[in-house]
DNA sequence: GAGTTTGAAACT
DNA sequence: CAGTTTCAAACTC
């Protein structure tokens, strides 16, 4: 099966993906096929397989060269007959990838796909990355003998991160344009020649491929989302032959709000969408272009290992590659610009309570925290896509908080996620649940900082849940920018301006929670519901709030502390019966002693569910068949009722009067008859004003009623007025005639 | 808007 | 685990 990593993804800059950089792959090791490793802390890069989709003919264009100082951009067009260069014959069966996290050993292996039976190579020499490299035992031992795992992908200089999709038998190899780069250069420093790869997702592959274990429930993709998603696909037409040229077009799905509900999108690999198959929109060609420059990291060598199953404190080090992911994942995620906070990217998470974000950092300088001078500024403008060549980009799943307790907050500070100077900080969510990891994440608080980046490192990682990107959404002025010395310049402000999800700044600006007033808690105990929710505070009446990203350690305390007391502290209260919202129940029920659990104190029927065999209430009243509920019910709708009633009156009635002035308008424009309101005089004033209460009394009761027929009537005599202005119009007009 | 009531959370 | 205190929201006036 063919398989397109979610790394490629990576490449795809837009919105959703910045500019990574992937590791320097040395120069040194001529093999192509060998896998490069990590003389230090090497962390696997997991890789994510996925199957392919496209059908359609793709070719893949590099330009191979060695030292070419000038950017050559590798480009995979449809126009172009030339063939992407693959190594077809060297891999066997090649279907799951399966990923190792050196940090903790585990193993990570898509379900639903074929055996990666070899991890695919990336060779710096001749940038070349072998997918599906089922030969690659040599480079295997090798790097295995360097002390790294396979299916390492540098950090320095590696643009391109794909998954082997090779059909069985047929590794790929997507050969990468020379940099030139050297890590520890910085890319970033204003070399207007640095761009970023010019595609997001990549689908190699026949779409026959994709398997319904791929995408449990959680894979079906809104259309929302996939409104969000520019997928681009690699699609292989002719998997049968292995030893046969493989063909790949990359299509290029923007924005495809026309994508029927039956479009089938593949999950999102990493955050990143790898296959979205639209009917609709026909396929577009994009170049796939690398600069030179791309692949230089200020922080050579180093790595951050993001693992999500290593407590970051102690374990994570600095890795730049990190892609971890599953393929068979039941969660798909679309990783969404953040409108208004560059350095933060939203991924949605279907079903998640919380949404994710990663954070961006970018990396400006090669070494030493050197503010991004104007040289940076290049990156702001042109593409949104391209965001920072030099970027660190890793793949870390984040998981609503849950327990905190395999976390150690301690090395994290907000300091190392907020006021990282060298670097912009991405935080990537993985498309898919990667069960051998996500069991672990899900002891992570919202907030919490995955990779603390120790000395000044690059990467650091925040768990930041939904609210929170809304709340970014909505702060133009983000504490994580402000606290930060890195200039919230570049791609991440043209990042800002995009809109989120479809919808514009507004839109997505909405907060559903109310904000909070704490005063004594500092908003860090479950006291404050904003912190009870996993959201910052934002907009809020809070004084002395420590609710946000400046206040990140004393937060991370609060958080474990909370979770220390209660692991389920961050859960939902209310939870989803079995069978439906029918069975909602609160998770640990009420202890009301006064309320009769019918009033808002009461958090059953706050939620307005009814209290259940689990609470302690005393005189519980919200009980089913208890007549005070009913009666609260019954009024409760009523009013609601009148409320709408009442609305839609007044909507109406607007758009009448509207109506009225806009038919009336003519006369105005016509200067010879008279202005609309001059027809509501005194008298026919007062007489609506009697056939009004005349409908009062007629009507008495219910209040609705009496309501409605006042309407009726206002609105019979407002067509009274209207036909009296045009009959005198008329009148005026005949005479003047 | 100020004061009171209430119950969850926090504390002992 | 139970009792008490703290806290902020809900509620009343």
């Amino acid at each position: 099966m063919d398989v397109v990593s979610p790394d490629l993804n990576s490449l795809l800059p837009d919105e959703i993906m910045d500019t990574e950089a992937i590791e320097d792959i040395p120069h040194s090791h001529p093999d192509s096929t060998s896998v490069q490793s990590e003389p230090n802390d090497d962390t696997p890069v997991p890789m994510e397989t996925d199957t392919p989709m496209a059908s359609e003919n793709l070719s893949l264009c590099s330009n191979v060269t060695s030292t070419e100082p000038t950017q050559l951009p590798m480009s995979i067009s449809t126009t172009s007959s030339s063939l992407l260069t693959l190594k077809p014959g060297m891999a066997t069966s090649i279907a799951t990838t399966k990923t190792t996290d050196s940090l903790t050993g585990t193993s990570i292996s898509t379900s639903g796909l074929q055996k990666l039976t070899a991890p695919f190579a990336i060779s710096a020499a001749n940038h070349q990355i072998i997918l599906n490299k089922v030969a690659s035992s040599q480079a295997t031992e090798a790097a295995k003998s360097a002390g790294t795992q396979p299916q390492v992908i540098k950090q320095e200089g590696q643009k391109l991160l794909v998954t082997a999709i090779g059909k069985s038998g047929q590794p790929i190899v997507l050969q990468l344009p020379h940099t030139g780069s050297k890590p520890g250069i910085s890319q970033m420093s204003g070399d207007p020649k640095s761009q970023a790869p010019q595609f997001k997702v990549v689908t190699i592959g026949g779409r026959s491929e994709l398997k319904p274990a791929m995408g449990s429930a959680g894979n079906q993709m809104t259309t929302l989302q996939a409104q969000q998603l520019k997928t681009l696909q690699i699609a292989k037409k002719t998997p049968t032959s292995s030893a046969a040229p493989i063909k790949f077009i990359i299509t290029k799905t923007v924005n495809s709000k026309g994508l029927s509900p039956q479009t089938t999108v593949s999950p999102v690999i990493a955050g990143r969408a790898l296959t979205q198959n639209s009917p609709v929109m026909p396929p577009r060609t994009i170049t796939l272009s690398e600069s030179l420059n791309t692949s230089i990291q200020s922080i050579s060598g180093k790595k951050i290992a993001i693992s999500p199953l290593k407590t970051p404190s102690k374990n994570i080090k600095q890795v730049q590659s990190v892609a971890v992911s599953g393929v068979a994942g039941s969660q798909f995620k679309t990783i969404i610009p953040l409108t208004s906070q560059p350095n933060v990217q939203q991924i949605q998470v279907p079903g998640s309570r919380f949404h994710y974000v990663r954070l961006v950092t970018a990396t400006t300088a090669s070494s030493a925290g050197q503010p991004s001078g104007p040289s940076t500024s290049s990156l702001q403008t042109a593409k949104p896509m391209v965001v920072s060549t030099g970027a660190v980009r890793m793949s870390v799943p984040i998981v609503p908080a849950q327990t905190i307790k395999q976390m150690a907050p301690k090395p994290l500070t907000s300091a190392a996620v907020v006021t990282t100077t060298q670097t912009q900080q991405r935080l990537i969510m993985p498309a898919t649940p990667l069960p051998q990891i996500q069991p672990n994440f899900t002891n992570l608080p919202p907030g919490t900082v995955l990779a603390p980046a120790p000395g000044g490192g690059n990467v650091g990682y925040a768990v930041v849940p939904a609210q929170y990107v809304t709340q970014l959404q909505q702060t133009p002025f983000v504490t994580l920018a402000s606290s930060s010395g890195f200039p919230a310049s570049t791609a991440i402000q043209t990042q800002a301006r995009l809109p989120l999800n479809g919808l514009s700044t507004a839109e997505a600006t909405s907060r559903p929670r109310k904000p909070c007033n704490c005063t004594k808690s500092q908003c860090l105990k479950l006291y404050c519901d904003c912190f009870a929710n996993g959201e910052f505070c934002n907009n809020c009446n809070c004084n002395n709030c420590f609710n946000n990203l400046e206040h990140e350690t004393e937060r991370l305390k609060a958080i474990k502390t909370c979770l220390e007391r209660n692991p389920e502290a961050f859960k939902p209260k209310i939870g989803k019966g079995k069978e439906g919202e029918s069975d909602r129940r609160h998770s640990k029920g009420c202890n009301c002693k006064r309320s009769g659990c019918l009033k808002n104190y009461c958090e059953c029927y706050e939620a307005k569910i009814m209290c259940s065999s689990i609470c302690k209430c005393v005189g519980c009243k919200n009980f089913e068949e208890s007549p005070e509920r009913k009666t609260l019910m019954h009024l409760a709708d009523a009013a609601e009722v009148r409320v709408q009633q009442q609305t839609a009156a007044k909507t109406k009635l607007s758009s009448q009067i509207s109506d009225l002035l806009m038919r009336t308008t003519p006369v105005i424009s016509s200067g010879g008859g008279r202005m609309p309101y001059t027809f509501v005089t005194k008298e026919v004033l007062e007489a609506t004003c009697e056939c009004l209460l005349e409908q009062a009394k007629k009507a008495e009761q219910p209040q609705v009623e009496a309501e409605r027929m006042i309407l009726e009537e206002f609105g019979h005599c407002l067509m009274r007025i209207i036909s009296s202005a045009g009959k005198a119009k008329a009148d005026c007009a005949s005479i003047n005639c």
